[in-house]
RNA sequence: GCCCGGGUGGUGGAACUGGUAGACACGUUGGACUUAAAAUCCAAUGGCCCGAAACGGUCGUGCGGGUUCAAGUCCCGCCUCGGGUACCA
């Protein structure tokens, strides 16, 4: 009975093609379980092998759930938008979907060759004018809802409340106010440019140290350009509260929440010397307004001009501009140097009724807040940074009681900053009737903060860090925005007829003049006139979000024309019961798509205010590599191996192993075909398995595949072998193994723990091949246990076993608590906490009678003859500890 | 800097809610089979110590303290690796 596992893969994976044994239909009399993955971009380099390991696991879980009597949806598709292709079209002229259809054709053959049970008839593709009709049509909604801020809802646009004072000055005014509230907009915007990928980025895809994620240059820099921008911090508020029902990982949870970044403080109005104005300030800390020595603005402030005074334009104009040419570099960690100007303007602090001064600096951000703040140095790091170097006064108001003498000493004299709780001092106004004095951080906050609101210059706020989404790329191959712009300047959206707008045939792909995408040099599809006038196309196309922000609704119901979805099938599948993918997603994917869904949530298009109920990280699967003694990296295959240790092969240094991420340079990159053809596919997915935890960061190994390609083999030739097969009464022990092999798997698969399961797998089976014998009840329960795991070989067995049919379709085996019960328990027995011998008491005895019985146990005797027992503790099913002195 | 995760044999990892540390596997060693090798099968395998052996001792879950009858697990203080984030007032 060999393990012939080539002929057995080819063959299931063709029945199942046939058969179309993983085909999915609505089918509301059953419960439903909607188990997806993070469908991949089809590279041009194919599968890795971190791909599988999520696919595998959700696979595990389907397969179980359908054998439990679920209605499974299982669906895999491409997000095959994006530059790679496009730069390829550019180098060679080849079409962007002719590459992007040659790479899902091997990335389709790859994971089928994985026995994965997709239903392939619900593959989508973002770059099919079929899908992305609805992508464009999301888009019009995007752009026709506003944020009712009272309902904390988005409304359709014909809804929105123009004010009296707008309407009366006219068209133009009530169009941008109704601009000025739709969730998507286009306007002017400080945005990132990549010179390398003549692309916009957004903010979130520019890195720390100034590169592109995308590319990896620092070949970045600031412009002013006219884009596509969404509106999600309208729903920060919601995107915030709506993590807490959600089965995701504390990590993730607390990545998004930092993201959104909530802020609870007060605005302050601080009155101008010489100017009938105010300027608005946000803080967190009023409590500190009593130190308020000094003002800063940002160089984009609006007042700027205003604020500054004669005499000091010059400087400060001088200032502004160095501060906007500034390179990324120098916006990044090591010039944290601050700068800035004087802007010759006084404002008065409404607290102490003291003149302090307004500076302009570049380390308070336009775009945070209100632009500007109150800077108290004594107790904000930044603000004594730049109070240090401008030499200007730190007044200590909070005394920090709790910190070691030295330092309290320094902070009182205003030479250290101190930013945690304490008990005021300095904080009392007679004039104004504000005391904080002696009181702690949150009673101060509170008491200055109603003091603001009740004088009528400040008021509670609320902040958020999350920025509007720019939306908008420079390329080709993206989704083309829906809109036109009309020669007058007005925008409008293409009718809902009119949808897909498609991308035009170009012949050349480069980028138009001026940045602008390469749809500018499509002339004929640019222009075009209708009832309104003449107009010319959105040239920008949407980034590749845009498709991954909604595709796990299309696979619900993919082939629909008159609509993204049906009511009914997404009434019945949403919301996704376990979303599986890498954790490089834990913010802007996941982010964006649950902004997208509230929408269509608030619109009435989905059920559900959120997408995805439990959600879980696949860890990376690295390799081992190579280094020298000073650090540098050696390829794979110019190491040799001697007695565990590393040598470079022509050299003969010795070399340290690490774990690295995959690289060509290092030649360690494993690809899932060579394992497949080598080893099998059951054997593939049983590795990634059985490597670590799900969530796990590990190394791949060859050896480690070996080890479960054993277990297999192992399993096959004794359970296909029907001599081992036999009738009539199952021995005991085998039952017990068994059902502990059933329960345990059950419950690992629901955890998610498939490291586990397959150990227990492992357990069974030498338990088997040791007793040498099984029934065929107890053989048939292994495969269909097995089945998740290992399908291939299991359907094998399955059919060997006399059965016709799929194995996926014959029902998950129960667990018959009966066969796991124990008479008695082996009990462990420590003696100070040392476990020193083993005694067996029946499972029901008294705790009484054991502490006796053990006591008196010769084994014991050893352990507490001339000692004084001073107590025995008994834990019933546990462990017995006895004390002595 | 701040916010999250990790750190257990030679290796990947296991350990329920504080209760036998090292399951399972790889590797290694020894043996069987073979002319030989591979494959396969059997056995041993945390370190140290004593011993012929033991169901002997002792140390041991990054480091230092603590709580507890009992700590890989809880608490305090560190070290270190990985991820996220960065002048967000």
């Amino acid at each position: 009975m060999d393990y012939n596992f080539t002929d057995i893969e080819k063959k299931w994976q063709q029945y199942w093609e046939e058969n179309k044994t993983f085909k999915t239909v609505t089918d509301t009399s059953k419960p439903k379980f909607y188990a997806l993955d993070m469908f991949p971009y089809p590279s041009g380099s194919g599968l890795h092998v971190g791909h599988p390991e999520g696919y595998t696991a959700t696979d595990i879980v389907s397969r179980y759930k359908r054998m439990k009597g679920f209605n499974v949806l299982h669906p895999m598709g491409w997000d095959a938008f994006g530059l790679p292709a496009e730069q390829y079209a550019i180098q060679t002229g080849t079409h962007p979907s002719v590459t992007t259809n040659k790479n899902c054709d091997t990335f389709r053959r790859q994971i089928k060759s994985l026995g994965l049970g997709y239903d392939w008839d619900r593959e989508i593709n973002t770059t099919d004018p079929k899908y992305f009709k609805w992508t464009q049509w999301i888009f019009s909604k995007l752009y026709n809802t506003w944020f009712d801020k009272n309902t904390n809802k988005g409304r359709h646009i014909s809804e929105l409340e123009i004010p009296a004072e707008i309407k009366t000055a006219g068209t133009i005014a009530v169009r941008e106010y109704i601009d000025s509230k739709r969730l998507a907009y286009y306007d002017n915007a400080q945005v990132w440019w990549c010179k390398t990928c003549k692309i916009v980025c957004a903010n979130e895809e520019v890195l720390n140290d100034g590169s592109h994620e995308k590319c990896g240059t620092k070949e970045v820099e600031r412009r002013n350009l006219k884009q596509w921008m969404l509106r999600i911090p309208h729903y920060a508020e919601r995107l915030l509260t709506g993590l807490d029902g959600l089965d995701w990982p504390e990590g993730v949870k607390d990545m998004q929440r930092n993201w959104i970044g909530r802020s609870t403080g007060a605005e302050v109005d601080f009155k101008l010397d010489g100017l009938d104005k105010n300027l608005r300030v946000y803080t967190t800390r009023p409590d500190t307004l009593f130190g308020a020595t000094y003002m800063v603005i940002a160089p984009e402030h609006g007042m700027l001009r205003e604020i500054t005074a004669d005499g000091h334009h010059e400087q400060v104009e001088a200032y502004v501009k160095a501060a906007s040419l500034k390179s990324d570099l120098d916006r990044t960690d090591l010039a944290k140097d601050k700068t800035g100007v004087f802007s010759g303007r006084y404002a008065i602090n409404p607290v102490t009724g003291k003149k302090i001064p307004v500076w302009v600096a570049d380390y308070v951000l336009i775009g945070y807040g209100t632009g500007a703040i109150m800077a108290v140095p004594a107790h904000d790091t930044r603000d004594f940074e730049f109070a240090k170097k401008f030499g200007l006064d730190v007044v200590c108001i909070l005394d920090p009681v709790s910190a070691e003498p030295a330092l309290r000493e320094k902070v009182l004299k205003g030479e250290a900053c101190w930013t945690e709780d304490g008990a005021y001092i300095n904080s009392e106004n007679t004039a104004t009737g504000l005391s904080i004095n002696g009181m702690n951080k949150a009673t101060g906050i509170k008491t200055v903060t109603s003091w603001l609101e009740q004088k009528n210059i400040g008021k509670e706020a609320v902040n958020y860090k999350i920025r509007d989404w720019l939306f908008s790329r420079q390329r080709y191959w993206g989704e083309p925005f829906p809109i036109k712009h009309y020669e007058n300047g007005d925008i409008e959206l293409a009718d809902e007829k009119e949808l897909p707008v498609m991308l035009p045939e170009l012949e050349k792909f480069e980028p138009g003049t001026n940045g602008e995408s390469p749809l500018s040099n499509a002339h004929e599809w640019l222009y075009g006139e209708d009832a309104k006038g003449k107009f010319r196309r959105e040239t920008n196309t949407m980034p590749q979000w845009a498709g991954s922000c909604w595709y796990y609704l299309r696979y619900i119901d993919p082939t629909n024309d008159s609509a993204p979805f049906s009511v009914e099938a997404e009434n019945y599948w949403m919301p996704v019961d376990l979303y599986i993918g890498g954790a490089e997603h834990a913010v802007l994917h996941l982010l964006y798509s649950r902004f997208w869904h509230k929408v269509l949530f608030d619109l009435g298009i989905v059920s559900t205010d959120e997408p995805y109920q439990k959600l879980y990280n696949q860890g990376m699967i690295l390799a081992f590599a190579y280094e020298t003694k000073s650090g540098s990296k050696v390829p794979s295959d110019e190491v040799e191996e001697k007695d565990g240790n590393f040598f470079h092969k022509t050299t003969g240094e010795e070399l340290t192993q690490i774990v690295a991420k995959m690289s060509k340079s290092l030649k360690n990159v494993v690809n899932p075909d060579d394992v497949v053809k080598n080893y099998g596919a059951d054997s593939l997915r049983l590795y990634e398995m059985f490597m670590g935890p799900l969530d796990a960061t590990k190394p791949w190994t060859d050896t480690g595949v070996k080890g479960v390609f054993n277990f297999l083999t192992r399993a096959y030739k004794f359970f296909a072998d029907t001599k081992n097969i036999i009738s009539g009464q199952e021995d005991p022990e085998i039952l017990k193994g068994l059902h502990q092999t059933l329960k345990k798997v059950e419950s690992d698969i629901e955890n998610l723990k498939f490291n586990t399961a397959i150990s227990q797998f492992m357990i069974f089976t030498n338990l088997a091949i040791k007793k040498g014998k099984v029934t065929k009840e107890t053989a048939e329960t292994f495969a269909k246990t097995l089945n998740p795991f290992a399908p291939h070989i299991c359907e094998e067995l399955w059919q060997l076993y006399g059965h016709s049919g799929s194995i996926n379709h014959s029902p998950w085996p129960l667990v018959n608590e009966a066969y796991l019960v124990e008479n008695t328990y082996e009990y462990p027995v420590s003696v100070n906490g040392k476990m020193r011998f083993k005694i067996e008491f029946p499972v029901d005895a008294d705790p009484k009678e054991i502490e006796k019985q053990v006591l008196l146990d010769e084994k014991a005797g050893k352990w507490i003859e001339n000692m004084q027992v001073v107590k025995v503790i008994v834990v019933p099913g546990k462990i017995i500890n006895i004390v002595v002195k």
